[in-house]
RNA sequence: GCGGUUGUAGCUCAGUUGGUUAGAGCGCAGGUUUGUGGCACCUGAGGUCGGAGGUUCGAGACCCCCCAACCGUACCA
């Protein structure tokens, strides 16, 4: 007892909290998809361009080390000369500090796409991570909507080039001059209303989550949610709280020139009151224009002005990627999918470097989950990767191991995925083993009898698994040699290269 | 941050009113079998019972504090 007690502590093995290990099938999927995407990126003119995973703090925003430590919600840590430096958050404040930092060799306006992790401190919840894979897109120096609208167009484009159907998706549009004008209309127009703002705004996006009521609560008194924990509501009073949901609440944009008389005057309300909602809206019929000339009608491209994000920096037109079609959660309750991706304007972002200011615009796809939406929908994981042909070993010496090695080389040579064992060779069982639970579809053997009939035995395994369950006794399941045949060592690649499509041909009959 | 639930082997879990040396299934390793995957049988490794304190002759179980995970909520560039 004492004894047990005095074993060396063992390190538990586990993963930090928030992050994940990826598999092969994963990282395949992902390959796959980030091809895709480039693919069109690179299609409408983008460059790429990679920028480290760590800055200085200072360089990724309103993350300051107020204190002594930078917020969190970052991971930080010191330099050896004391500076603070913290993982990306996100792509666009690298971008920004890259444009900045070499301003004069960049012509503008700069079309660039980039793919990498970015890393919250924060804490995850389903489907929620604290390092995840961003892929984004931006134009820098550009000041006019068509750059906006051009975004909007390339993320409808990506989506249909990963295999989402027209209708299954929308791009939702709004322009956050809007909702500023909203809020100015409603009394909360001054800096020192900037908290209330805030919070009218984060009502505002949680109309898909609570419903139009949810949102009137937390606009007005407060929620109280399932838990019982409440949620202290902003406080506005019935007037302004109807004023705001008559802009928020779910309803079709109509284009200039097609609106009712009512529709017009109930526009022209907002518009009067706020000189930030007429351009807002101003800006919103061009894109609609632009994007509508371009021929992406509303079942693709949709103005819709309850979009809220970005509450910190985005200055003009903000859009989010969406998926329509419905998933069944691990409760087994149906629910939209949601938003896979957004992005908007930044101006400002830029010339926090500058003495000028720089233009910008931009959009992010959030691969992860992009990638759980295509999994859903069947459109990933279909190019099923073949597990290597495993050649075994039956001796151990250099010659015979010399001889595997070159049959190896030859399948590897005719283009097939094929590993010699490389465990141990005496324990000629575990090969087979080893080669059943990899998945190896083929196993070749020769020992001493078959290399001197300059011959190889060739095992189907697939065939074999299905006839496992026909046969009782481990000792004639031995003896069988179960779906194996002999063939002359010269033949071994064409004979390898005909079961591999006899297998292929009943996989695609089966599924 | 707030609220709730749960912590026993690698995994899923059992463990009686508080009573001897904490168990099962799966998985893993070895063997039956040094030339054949599956099935079967045999053997073995693997535990600070989430942590610290307390009550008790005696705690995996009861009490207190802490920690972690999960769910909801808040925050989310």
């Amino acid at each position: 007892m004492n004894d047990k007690q005095k074993k060396p502590q063992k390190l538990k093995a586990r993963l930090p909290r928030g992050f994940v290990d990826r598999s092969a099938n994963d990282i395949r999927a992902v390959n796959e998809m980030t091809a895709k995407i480039r693919e069109v990126y690179e299609h409408y003119g983008f460059d790429p361009v990679e920028t480290p995973l760590f800055e200085y703090t200072d360089a990724l925003g309103k993350f300051l080390p107020d204190a002594d430590r930078p917020n969190e919600g970052v991971f930080s840590l010191q330099d050896d000369d004391e500076q603070w430096m913290s993982l990306r958050y996100d792509l666009t404040a690298p971008l920004a500090r890259h444009v900045a930092e070499n301003f004069n060799e960049i012509q503008l306006p700069y079309r660039t796409y980039r793919a990498g992790y970015v890393f919250r401190n924060e804490k995850p919840g389903p489907g929620r991570f604290r390092q995840f894979m961003q892929f984004d897109a931006d134009t820098v120096g550009a000041p006019g909507v068509q750059a906006d609208a051009e975004m909007c167009m390339m993320m409808a484009d990506t989506l249909e080039a990963l295999g989402i159907k027209r209708g299954d998706y929308v791009i939702r549009v709004n322009n956050r001059k809007v909702l500023d004008g909203v809020l100015e209309a409603i009394g909360l127009g001054g800096d020192d209303k900037a908290g209330q703002r805030l919070n009218v705004l984060r009502a505002i996006d949680k109309l898909d989550k609570f419903g139009p009521e949810g949102v009137r609560l937390l606009l007005g008194p407060g929620r109280k949610d399932d838990s019982g924990d409440f949620t202290k509501g902003v406080g506005l009073d019935a007037t302004n709280i109807e004023f705001v949901m008559s802009v928020v609440e779910k309803q079709p944009y109509v284009a200039v020139g097609n609106r009712s008389a009512e529709q017009v005057a109930k526009l022209n309300e907002l518009t009067e009151r706020s000189f930030s909602a007429k351009e807002g809206f101003s800006e919103l019929d061009m894109i609609h224009g632009l994007v509508t000339a371009a021929g992406y009608q509303s079942d693709r491209i949709k103005i819709d002005p309850s979009v809220v994000r970005g509450l910190e920096y985005y200055t003009g037109p903000v859009y989010e990627a969406e998926l329509l079609f419905d998933v069944t959660n691990e409760k087994g309750e149906k629910v939209v999918f949601g938003s896979v991706g957004g992005g908007g304007r930044y101006d400002g972002l830029v010339s926090r470097f500058m003495g000028q200011p720089v233009p910008a615009t931009g959009f992010s796809i959030g691969v992860s989950r992009l990638m759980t939406a295509l999994k859903n929908l069947g459109k990933l994981g279909q190019a099923d990767t073949i597990e290597p042909v495993l050649v075994t070993v039956m001796d151990g010496d250099v010659v015979s191991m010399g001889r595997y090695q070159r049959m190896t080389q030859e399948l590897r040579k005719a283009g097939i995925r094929a590993e010699m064992y490389q465990g141990n060779w005496k324990k000629f069982g575990n090969q087979l083993k080893y080669a059943d639970r990899r998945g190896c579809p083929v196993a070749i053997i020769q020992g001493g009898d078959e290399r001197a009939e300059g011959v190889v035995q060739i095992k189907d395994l697939i065939e074999g698994k299905r006839l496992s369950g026909e046969i009782e006794d481990n000792a004639s399941w031995r003896e069988a040699r179960v779906a194996q045949e002999t063939v002359a060592e010269s033949d071994l690649v064409a004979k390898v290269k005909e079961i591999l499509a006899a297998q292929a041909e009943d996989r695609k009959r089966a599924g």
